[in-house]
DNA sequence: CACACTGTGGAAAGCGATTGCCATGCTCAA
DNA sequence: TTGAGCATGGCAATCGCTTTCCACAGTGTG
């Protein structure tokens, strides 16, 4: 209120023939620059302070005016005219999912520690979706552009997103995709397999022989790898084939309870754990468990992976393996800033043993190992 | 340079395809024009088809032309040029937080709809930095600036902020928040008071006559109103006062687990249920109980807020209150979109009664009661 | 046959900034 | 006193796009 009664004293510039106008104009470098009596380019210099000096006195008055007038640079005027935005444009599958939104946090804390704005979009788990999103936001000229998602085999769409970011990177943009590696283009990804593998040799370690593995889509490589690497260190600590059952459903929280209710209705048959691809796919087994009567880790250990933050508070206590979402973030900003061209940096996990697989040594826990 | 050449060279006929250029210059519609064969302002009447017609066959030459160089107009500059842009920009307190990345994903989903972009930061729960974010938004001049979090009292703050966005509203901009009316401008508001109360109700109905109040600071309106709402409802079912203990904690799920601690330590004293203003709380309240030795639901009742997903899966589940925010957010679009001045749109919500609370009916959900 | 009319293309004026270049005034050394 | 050198202000070009305004050709009417 204050900043418009000002304006309009210092109307002896005027930006409209109309005198008593009803339309709402913001406040411009030029207003700033009039009151303040100085020319419009000594105004843009005192505000951003370059390596071109102002007089001590004319940036105060300048700066006095701007804040008298409540001026606010136009972002895309500023951006047209250097070339470039100071903006972070992330894709993200799905914001409500912990998974991603961990993530963004991640990004955003980075994002900012850089003095860049995250502008976040939704690509809805669909590749399609993605690739529309990548080719409207390189619009916007974002500094970096990063796609948070697990690769979905579509060979035609993943094709044409390889085109758009290539076509992006051309122009001097920079990317990271949070995902699995295979894609040419700087990629944090998570160690899914060695997280998984240490778990299982975990696992077998504390005398557990008979497994059943829930798995979603193979197309979803998150739970491929997961998958794959487990069964890998169970073989790697002798466990055979014929002691894994493997049952496959969807990517959440009922595909688990279905697959439980369909273990326990062909009989447990001596399987003495299930590992979920995910946590949330877990707490699913457990529920179904409980309302078949059975009561989870004592009838049957149940590990999943993740460590959302309930992992820890269903009962009993969810083994897991932890994944560092908010570092995969940051890092994938940090990556996307370097000019360490295509390079994967792989993120380790951390195995958190507890109450769902008591035969275990509910240690401390430990990471994977070295990320390479 | 090259890039100069190349379009200065473009005159005579198709540029170079040349892959390895390498100059890195992004297509502009001049390009496209050029490629096409007809002015900049053909060109870009023809992509943006306004009510200006352009012959059928220069609007072809146009778009395949755009369509063979990859061009993607610069959305910055289309901003400058039209003055406004095509996004909303949302302020949310954590993106970490289930109950603000849902309220995104409403946004999200609103936004899209009408074609806008969502930009998205993250005020980490000061209030302070929130003002900051405004004000930078501005610059940024979106149609939109939706502001989720629940108010925290802090007078001086809150007047700047108050002057920011009506500043903003005075050029044009459109606003929505959602939190606790209140402020001067639109508001989706969820009816924590009266869902707390109807929480109330029901579970004195079910018989249960000493309450343990576990509430945030009171600077947080949404536990505020939560505890307050609560207590009438206990009052208006002739609950005492003095079969009422309160204690004010952390808003955190360990906030949620020293109350119960302290509670426990000193006693119970015939506390038969124990309300938590949220449901992470409400967990914290769980876990603590249980490493107390007692068993939630049989030894002593637990209540929360907000449904959160986990809150199915605990053991017990939770008794609780959907706050539909999905919908909290998409409404929040509609608001600010609408030419309704100040409104302020109640979000009613909805009890859950579940094995927390053992001796209420676990009956079918009953919304709180209609909104105003 | 002249005449408004309509449909369409192009030149050019913005939009709100940044920035290269030139002009100016001042200081300081010769 | 004079000219070199430096600090600083302002004009104007520029970014990529939209949109107004004008010109011009083709049409149907009087």
């Amino acid at each position: 209120m204050s900043a418009l009664d000002s304006r309009s004293e210092s109307g002896a510039t005027p930006r409209r023939t109309r005198v008593t106008d009803p339309e709402p104009v913001s406040v411009t470098l030029q207003d700033v620059a009039t009151e303040a009596r100085v020319s419009l380019a000594t105004a843009s210099r005192a505000l951003n302070g370059g390596s071109r000096g102002v007089r001590s006195e004319n940036r105060d008055r300048v700066l006095a005016a701007a804040a008298r007038l409540g001026y606010v640079p136009n972002a895309s005027a500023q951006a047209t005219a250097k070339g470039s935005t100071q903006t972070v444009a992330l894709v993200v599958s799905d914001v409500a999912d912990p998974y991603y939104s961990a993530i963004a946090a991640g990004i955003t804390d980075a994002a900012e520690a850089n003095g860049l704005v995250v502008t976040m979009t939704v690509a809805d788990r669909s590749p399609r979706r993605e690739l529309e999103l990548v080719r409207g936001l390189r619009g916007h000229r974002p500094q970096i552009i990063v796609i948070a998602g697990s690769r979905i085999d579509d060979g035609a769409t993943e094709r044409e997103l390889i085109d758009e970011l290539a076509q992006y990177r051309a122009t001097g943009g920079r990317t990271a995709l949070i995902s699995q590696p295979g894609l040419p283009f700087p990629t944090v990804t998570v160690d899914n397999a060695r997280g998984a593998e240490t778990l299982a040799r975990t696992m077998a370690e504390a005398g557990y022989r008979r497994y059943a593995i829930i798995c979603g889509p193979n197309r979803i490589r998150t739970s491929l790898d997961r998958c794959r690497g487990f069964t890998a260190g169970l073989r790697a600590s002798g466990i055979e084939a014929e002691d894994q059952v493997f049952i496959q459903t969807q990517f959440t929280r009922s595909g688990g309870y279905d697959a439980a209710c369909e273990l326990v209705e062909r009989g447990l048959d001596g399987i003495e754990l299930i590992f979920a691809v995910s946590d949330t796919m877990a707490i699913g087994v457990m529920t179904a468990l409980r309302d078949a009567g059975l009561e989870p880790g004592r009838d049957v250990a149940v590990a999943g992976f993740d460590d959302i933050s309930s992992a820890i508070d269903v009962v009993p206590a969810l083994t897991t393996v932890e994944v560092p979402l908010r570092e995969a973030g940051t890092e994938a900003v940090r990556l996307a800033l370097s000019d360490d061209e295509n390079r994967t940096v792989r993120i380790p996990t951390t195995v958190h043993v507890r109450a769902s697989t008591p035969r275990a040594p509910t240690s401390s826990p430990a990471p994977t190992g070295p990320s390479t």
